[in-house]
DNA sequence: GGTGAAATCTACCTAGG
DNA sequence: CCTAGGTAGATTTCACC
C-alpha cells in the first residue's frame, strides 16, 4: 500500500500542474519548464505516480462535437435513508452512461448527478423513466448547463 | 478550423472511450482490444485530435491525497443579471484556484461552483470573504461533498 | 497494413553536497 | 548517504512505402 501522504515541494507541484494541463508534455519541456534535468523529471514523476498522487492519464474530449449537446445537473432525493435503497440507486448510477458523475452531500440523503445527452428528449426519459420509476427516490430537480465561464481547472496543488 | 462534426463508427468510439480510460494506452496495446493494426490506431487517433474530438491528454490527481479534504458545490445567485455584472463575476472566478468548475444554468442567472479546499475554513473563508463580499452577488448557497458513488467516467460516445 | 528512422522513456552509472 | 545529472538500451511514434 502506498503512503498516505508525501512531502511536496515546490518543483513536484508545478510538475503536477504541468501534467494536468498536458500529459503528454516530454520530460524534455518539462525540463525546460521547471529548471530541473529531463531524468530527474522523470525520477519525480515515477515516485508520484507510486504515491497514488497521480491516478492515470485520461483523454479529454469535446462534448459538443461529440453530439452531447445537452449538459445538466440532476438533483434526486431518496424518499428513505436507509443503506438498501442507496445500495439500489447506486447501482441504477452505475447501469446509465448518460450519468458521468454523482456525489451525496451532507444533510439530505440526496444526490447530485452531472448528465450529459444528446438532446432534451434523451434527458427527459432518463428523468422520467429511469430515475422517478426508481422505487426510493422521491423527488428529482433538474436544471441545464448553458455555459461554462470556467472548466476543469487543474488542481491547487 | 476543424471540421464541426465527422462521422464516427464503432471503432472510433471504442478507441475514445479507451482513451478517456488511459491516455497511456500503446498502439500495440490498442491494436489487441481493437483488433485493427497499430499503424491504423495511430491514423484514427490523430484524425480524432485533428478533429478537435480530443481536446488534449491530462494527469488525473487524488484530491485526498494532495490534503484537499474538503469538496464542495457552491450555488451563486447575482443581484442583477446585466452583461457587466456576470463579466466581473468572471474575472472573479479566474482568479480562485480553488474554484474547479463553474457552470451558468437556465433560468436564473445564477452560477454553480465546484470548489476544492483543504479544510472547511478555507471553504468558509472563500464564501464569506470572496464570494459574499462581490459586489453583484446576492445570495450563496453550499453543499459539502461527501461521497461520490461515481466519478469520472467516460463521455458516453 | 507494414517498415524504418527519429524521438522518447527508463534503468543504470557517475558526481557532488 | 541521499539527491542531481548524464548516457545507452529498449519502446513507441510517425512519415513513407
Amino acid at each position: 500500500m502506498q503512503k498516505n501522504s508525501i512531502e511536496l515541494d515546490e518543483t513536484d507541484r508545478a510538475l503536477l500542474t504541468a501534467l494536468q494541463k498536458n500529459a503528454y508534455a516530454t520530460g524534455q519541456e518539462l525540463s525546460d519548464m521547471l529548471n530541473l534535468s529531463a531524468s530527474q523529471i522523470g525520477r519525480r514523476r515515477q515516485r508520484l505516480e507510486e504515491a497514488g498522487l497521480i491516478m492515470g492519464y485520461r483523454a479529454r474530449l469535446d462534448p459538443a462535437r461529440l453530439g452531447l449537446d445537452v449538459q445538466a445537473f440532476v438533483q434526486v432525493q431518496l424518499a428513505r435513508h436507509g443503506s438498501d435503497e442507496g445500495a439500489s440507486f447506486t447501482r441504477l448510477l452505475s447501469t446509465r452512461p448518460e450519468i458521468i458523475s454523482a456525489w451525496t452531500m451532507t444533510g439530505e440523503a440526496d444526490y447530485l448527478l452531472r448528465v450529459f445527452c444528446p438532446d432534451l428528449q434523451t434527458l427527459n426519459r432518463l428523468i422520467h423513466e429511469v430515475l422517478l420509476v426508481h422505487r426510493s427516490v422521491s423527488r428529482v430537480h433538474s436544471q441545464i448547463v448553458m455555459d461554462q465561464p470556467k472548466g476543469d481547472a487543474p488542481l491547487p496543488v
